[in-house]
DNA sequence: ATTGAAACTTGATCGTT
DNA sequence: AACGATCAAGTTTCAAT
């Protein structure tokens, strides 16, 4: 599966927009039969497009109150950058991991429990050789995260067709 | 419900290392009783801990290729970060929008289908009055994204169960 | 690839501890 | 709050198109 089609993306789109991955509800939502939508959905996972069951948590429930942005400069060298993304990743709490163009070489988002995780994050980017220099910041509030399907719900559906080579009438591109 | 014992965490390890909430699965592989694995997770949703039943999306097929993060810098004023996030949430293609401390005001993350939404995201940062400056890096890779429970695979059991005053015996803190 | 209907699996409920 | 047994509900399969 390489592109979507627009009942993919219809059934992806209520997922996002109904908060689950029921078979049944998707139905009922899309009016697209039951044993269709399952169908679909298992496409989906086959061709990758769906990597992942789960939910989403609020964060600050389960202690992970701290958000910190780093910005990370670190020395050339060939595939230097896929080492050093590694070892930004393994660190305990790092949830993103950017590889950037421009002044800076990564942006690492990481959400801590407490101050001394801060200082163990810190401890930890000072113990990878490559780096040259690291610039941090807190966030003091998450106004808006999404990702995952949810992060459909930021789009308008036309701009994902388009993307996909659909026109907005009914051509297919699947 | 304020804070987690240590079979809620245990059962959202579960979750995020298996890849889904089913409660099948999830008896099988922590032994806790299906009935009372299913009392938990409703639990937790009561509690507003899981919000969300959802999965992961591989973005790059469904067209989200382009990473854009900004740095943004804004007039000072009377909740204005409140209302200046709402207007960056509202862009389409924001996913994440952070409140800093430091030296700048917002960090923005948007995922981006073609060149032209990259010219309308910069278009719609300046068409907000409050706006002073903006600096955008794009993302040549993502090394590292997990946000959702898949967060969860990014900490240590302990730091989680430490974050809810959980000690390493078998402690109750719920 | 789509579908209705059948077969089966699982999630939800209930009563007891 | 925990849990075994039960039942309703949903998921998955199947055969035909």
């Amino acid at each position: 599966m390489s592109t979507l089609d627009r009942r993919d993306i219809d059934i992806l789109f209520a997922i996002a927009n109904n908060h689950t991955m029921s078979t049944e509800t998707i139905h009922e939502v899309t009016d697209i039969p039951k044993s269709t939508v399952h169908y679909r959905i298992q496409s989906l996972k086959d061709g990758g497009v769906i990597v992942n069951d789960l939910c989403e948590l609020a964060r600050e429930k389960i202690g992970l109150e701290i958000t910190v942005i780093s910005e990370v400069w670190a020395e050339y060298g060939e595939g230097y950058h896929e080492e050093i993304g590694e070892k930004l990743s393994d660190i305990e709490g790092v949830n993103q991991v950017y590889f950037t163009m421009g002044d800076t070489d990564f942006v690492v988002i990481a959400r801590l429990t407490s101050r001394d995780m801060v200082e163990k994050l810190v401890e930890d980017y000072e113990s990878i050789e490559e780096i040259r220099r690291t610039s941090s910041k807190f966030a003091i509030t998450t106004i808006k995260e999404t990702v995952g399907v949810s992060t459909l719900r930021d789009y308008d559906v036309e701009t994902v067709r388009a993307a996909q080579g659909l026109s907005e009438d009914g051509e297919d591109g699947g």
